[in-house]
DNA sequence: AGGCCTCGAGTTCA
DNA sequence: CTCGAGGCCT
């Protein structure tokens, strides 16, 4: 970039962060996203480190904070309030440690790690005991004071538990949970009142209400991470910060119940990665951990900048949004023929992991969200892993995107393609399209149906490439001639590959009937089916009452299942698998007893003893339902480690939660009654 | 017809 | 995980 150009873009970044900080800090009300406005900013340190000579005094980026709001009475802060310097990877957290081990001297080594609550910093001061004064962190040297509102919130104590004389100076930070900001953000919408975009701003928002009253009726909360001023205690004063949260949580101040004293650099690492893949499960949002040296001396000793103390870095968490470019629009077509566009994307770093392709769903979603090759999108983590976009950002525009256009044709087989009317999938009319001969065969393979190990996307494209299969039942034809001598394939992986074809054999006619993917016929129905039917001959020969008979199997399922063997193609297909000696007839049964009939249980998070699988096993092998969702049917819920969203529904809803022990011992219970059952039975 | 509840299908990265 | 859609109950 020429220097003119760099000066007027510098020039132009300045009045817009200028412009937002002042939505942010001073209105509360932003109009761009956070990430948006740290993009702003990181393209404006960029310039001006690139150019110098442009960088004055009153730019944003040599600003601490915002400008406070002008109806609050600012104070100075007794001590200044510094800000923290960020480390972005665990590379920088390292040359944190390696600056740190330089300023020790004889003394133990060993940090805090905290959560970075996303909320806001306040200050605290007690006298006597006494709170008198609450002040928002403002600029770190002066602030609003806010004290009518500090006082509202429940959790800050007004008198600490002891009389502590002269003064104490704590530091915090205010936040809402997410849940109180959904609830809150729920009366907002019914009163017809602007809504807050998240926790952080609702917070703010919150605290800095004029009228303290309405303070009152938020629900607000706090956390307290530093005892910055003890007056007259200077033998009393704790040696370690570790020592002084536990002297804060004494005197009645709520401190966070996750920080972790860490012996090395190497543990705050661990519980930074920790906290990065768990952060979702918190009722609060964190953005980061901040990692603190232990030991006050040594922090006194290592002093500070002028605007942050050296002894403490925040490691912030990579962005939950982030910017990127559309390069290109692909079209899949999965293994019901359905074409599905997807996102290739510039890849970027978002919520922990690299990403560079996102679903976009059909053409409708498109078309609503307008996206275009070429475009600027802003990308999220849907859940723990699956990336999606959220919305284009059209001032990025340049006119040269191009808008997406279904194709006419199947971009696998070149077949017409069809949109249903009233549906938003258009399938692919090709009868033999590879793309979905190829998906039919991987699904057929896939661990929940047939489960034959080394058969995955990769090899099914050589296979079926080379014209050695068509479908899924040419697996049962395959000989160690046709493989060996393949690509990738030595004599090994060729007897392990047709070891894993032969033993699927073996497998019950329920995961043959969902391998064959009729359409509705899913992994339950598969089992509801055969439970009832018992062979997969009479599923195919029944009639539509029959199979509407059946409880959870309705007209549509019945039709699909009917329509699938009409097609002659489909009939031949079974009976090559019928030759090759696949399982048609569910193995007689024994009567089993099934203690927990009629029980409906969900899983989740990881159990230390089992897989899910394993576990799901046990439960139905005992007559329970395990379902996926949690509703008010659940009997119980078997929370593993890190359980998911579905633990807290289970809480909302009051069923029941296990825990894993309490699982095996109602399991080894069940089993031990009939084991006794089954000896008098033999007596 | 509407409101559950559950299942099916498609989804990404390490 | 999240949609959308099927099945069943009211």
């Amino acid at each position: 970039m020429e220097a003119g150009e760099a000066k007027k873009r510098i020039e132009k970044l300045r009045a817009a962060i200028e412009y937002h900080n002042y939505l942010y800090y001073v209105l509360d009300a932003p109009e761009i996203s956070d990430a948006e406005y740290d993009a702003l900013m990181k393209e404006l340190l960029a310039l001006e480190a690139a150019y110098p000579q442009f960088v004055t005094a009153d730019s944003p980026t040599q600003r601490v904070g915002g400008a406070p709001a002008e109806a609050f009475r600012t104070v100075a802060h007794p001590l200044p309030l510094l800000s923290l310097n960020n480390a972005y990877d665990t590379g920088e957290l390292m040359e944190f440690d390696r600056r740190v081990k330089k300023q020790t001297l004889a003394e133990p080594l060993t940090y805090v790690g905290e959560q970075k609550i996303d909320g806001l910093t306040v200050a605290l001061l007690y006298q006597d005991g006494v709170l008198v004064q609450g002040a928002t962190r403002g600029d770190g040297l002066r602030g609003e004071d806010v004290t009518a509102n500090i006082r509202t919130i429940r959790s800050i104590p007004l008198k600490l538990r002891e009389k502590i004389p002269g003064r104490v100076l704590v530091r915090g930070e205010v936040f809402m949970t997410r849940d109180s900001f959904q609830e809150l953000n729920r009366e907002r919408e019914r009163a017809g009142q602007p809504l807050f975009a998240n926790p952080r701003n609702a917070a703010a928002g919150s605290l800095r209400q004029l009228d303290p009253g309405v303070t009152a009726t938020r629900p607000l909360d706090a956390f307290f991470y530093d005892l910055l001023l003890w007056e007259g205690a200077a033998s009393t004063f704790p040696a370690t910060h570790w020592e002084a949260q536990a002297l804060l949580k004494e005197w009645g101040l709520k401190v966070n119940p996750y920080s972790r004293l860490c012996a090395s650099i190497e543990e705050v690492v661990e519980y930074c990665r920790e906290w990065e893949e768990k952060r979702s499960t918190l009722p609060w949002e964190i953005d980061g951990v901040v990692v603190k040296v232990n030991s006050l001396a040594l922090q006194e000793r290592m002093g500070t900048t002028a605007k942050a103390p050296r002894a403490k870095i925040a490691y912030k968490f990579s962005p939950e949004e982030a910017f990127t470019r559309v390069r290109e629009i692909q079209v899949n077509v999965g293994r019901t023929g359905v074409l599905t566009p997807l996102a290739i994307l510039e890849p970027v770093r978002v919520g922990g992991s690299t990403v560079g392709r996102a679903t976009l769903h059909n053409e409708d979603f498109i078309r609503e969200k307008d996206i275009r090759v070429g475009d600027v999108v802003v990308i999220r983590k849907a859940g723990e892993i699956i990336p999606e976009v959220v919305r284009v950002v059209p001032e990025h525009r340049t006119g040269t995107e191009k808008p997406f256009i279904m194709p006419a044709r199947c971009p696998a087989c070149g077949a017409a393609v069809y949109r249903e009317p009233g549906e938003a999938a258009v399938h692919c009319l090709g009868a033999s399209c590879p793309a979905q001969q190829k998906e039919k065969i991987i699904h057929f393979a896939s661990k929940n149906a047939m489960d034959i190990a080394g058969v995955g996307p990769a090899v099914v494209n050589l296979l079926v490439d080379k014209g050695l299969i068509k479908d899924a039942a040419g697996l049962y034809d395959l000989t160690a001639g046709d493989l060996v001598g393949l690509e990738r394939f030595g004599a090994k992986s060729a007897e392990n590959l047709l070891a894993a074809v032969e033993r699927s054999k073996e497998n019950p006619p329920e995961r043959l009937l969902f391998a064959l993917g009729i359409r509705h016929v899913g992994e339950e129905m598969a089992r509801r089916l055969v439970g009832h039917f018992r062979d997969l001959d009479r599923i195919f020969t029944a009639t539509r009452e029959e199979l509407v008979a059946v409880p959870e199997i309705g007209e549509a399922i019945a039709d699909s299942i009917r329509r699938y063997m009409e097609e002659a193609q489909n009939r031949e297909f079974l009976e090559r698998l019928r030759r090759a000696g696949l399982k048609f007839k569910a193995e007689e049964r024994e009567a089993v007893a099934e203690p927990l009939e009629g029980k409906t249980f969900v899983l989740t998070g990881a159990l230390a003893a089992f897989t899910r699988e394993e576990a799901e096993e046990a439960l139905r092998g005992l007559g329970a339902r395990v379902t996926s969702s949690v509703s008010k049917k659940t009997d119980y819920v078997v929370a593993g480690e890190n359980p998911g969203s579905k633990y807290q529904k289970a809480m909302d809803l009051g069923v029941p939660v296990l825990t894993e022990d309490e699982f095996l011992r109602l399991l080894a219970d069940l089993r031990a009654t009939e084991r006794e059952a089954s000896q008098r039975r033999d007596n």
